[in-house]
DNA sequence: TCAGAGTCAATAGG
DNA sequence: CCTATTGACTCTGA
């Protein structure tokens, strides 16, 4: 239950004004103007220039304001908004049901404002860390709610929605695809009733870990330890842990399994080698910087997240640093345009 | 006060 | 231009 208490507390953050310490969080105001221009990239492939162009696009995201706040919250995630955004697809997708509030309720609730600067504080939650024993990566309302987004978000859509799928390898192909359709298709329907039906998400999230997979093992840069770990996110179909300390599987299982299990969006346990390497694959394949995911995304430095992306943790040893993953999970979840968008759009 | 976590900025290396 | 590494710093929880 611990789990549930930190999403709990991250949904009620916004409330309490957690993400004040995000935005603040940028303490030294070193992220604020420093590196912004010099991370703009620029597209190396076809494919990529859309990218690009976004990323680009991005360097005036000084008038954010504009941009981002008004029009599409949900979107908009950015240091400052970051927890909104889980507020907002919280919002929009009720079906999950969150665990025990009133079991949580008072943990998050003692810690009214603090933080001076760094720390996203979100975490002090923190209760204790859990045995690591849940799992769910479920996040997939956000896709659901994501669809719902569009309706509003047209532009994005059509600029940014096309061009990015496609991947060079038949993986990016798949990959992509299965986001599209999962964000379109079937997003919709799952919005609606009880998100996503076990079947669903299931076969979503199988296919993704597997692309990912292939993904990963083309780009084998990292080491061999990593790789192993891909396969770990979502396979219910055999029982095998992951090497290292991730202990999804068995939580996949049951959420993905369990009727009611899929309501559950709510308790993420992050498989942070998974993420890491998803995450990495996505930045190369869209030939995005370290950098400007790690602002613009994450807001964290490049250091920090080249750092995390070799030397994740596992997600029973992190503490406040989870915030950070859960972060890399939700971009991860995101259909393409929209991960676009948040790359130009919070830029902030 | 101390240890650990999480970051950052600087910097070394492709 | 990018990524990896690292020393230093802030916080937080004993």
């Amino acid at each position: 239950m611990e789990l549930t208490m930190e999403n709990i507390g991250n949904l009620h953050g916004v409330s309490h004004s957690h993400q004040t310490g995000d935005l603040m969080s940028s303490p030294h105001g070193r992220q604020s103007t420093t590196s912004h221009r010099n991370l703009v990239s620029h597209g190396r492939s076809a494919m990529v220039s859309s990218m690009a162009s976004i990323l680009e696009g991005a360097g005036e995201y000084r008038t954010d304001h504009t941009l981002s706040g008004p029009l599409h919250p949900a979107m908009t995630m950015s240091c400052d908004s970051g927890m909104s955004l889980s507020s907002t697809y919280t919002t929009l997708t009720p079906l999950q049901h969150l665990p025990p509030i009133s079991t949580v309720s008072d943990k998050f609730h003692h810690h009214p404002h603090s933080h001076p600067h760094h720390h996203p504080a979100h975490q002090r939650l923190t209760a204790g860390n859990v045995s690591g024993s849940f799992t769910l990566m479920r996040d997939d309302r956000s896709l659901a709610s994501m669809s719902n987004l569009y309706s509003h978000y047209p532009k994005d859509m059509s600029g940014m929605g096309q061009p990015l799928s496609p991947l060079s390898n038949g993986l990016g192909s798949l990959h992509n695809s299965q986001q599209t359709l999962s964000a379109y298709g079937p997003g919709a329907h799952l919005s609606n009733d009880k998100m996503l039906s076990p079947a669903g998400f299931e076969s979503h999230a199988a296919m993704l870990s597997r692309s990912e997979e292939h993904l990963a093992r083309g780009l084998g840069g990292h080491g061999a330890g990593m790789m192993s770990t891909l396969n770990g996110m979502h396979h219910h179909s055999h029982p095998h842990s992951q090497a290292n300390g991730s202990m999804l599987s068995e939580r996949d299982r049951q959420t993905a399994g369990g009727g009611q299990g899929s309501g559950s969006g709510q308790v993420e346990e992050i498989n942070t080698k998974e993420v890491a390497q998803r995450i990495t694959a996505e930045l190369k394949r869209y030939s995005i910087p370290q950098a400007i995911f790690a602002q613009r995304i994450l807001c964290r430095s490049q250091g920090t997240l080249s750092d995390l992306l070799r030397n994740p943790k596992p997600w029973s040893k992190l503490k406040s640093g989870r915030e950070t993953f859960r972060r890399m999970w939700k971009w991860l979840q995101e259909p393409e345009f929209q991960r676009m968008s948040a790359l130009r759009l919070a830029g902030k």
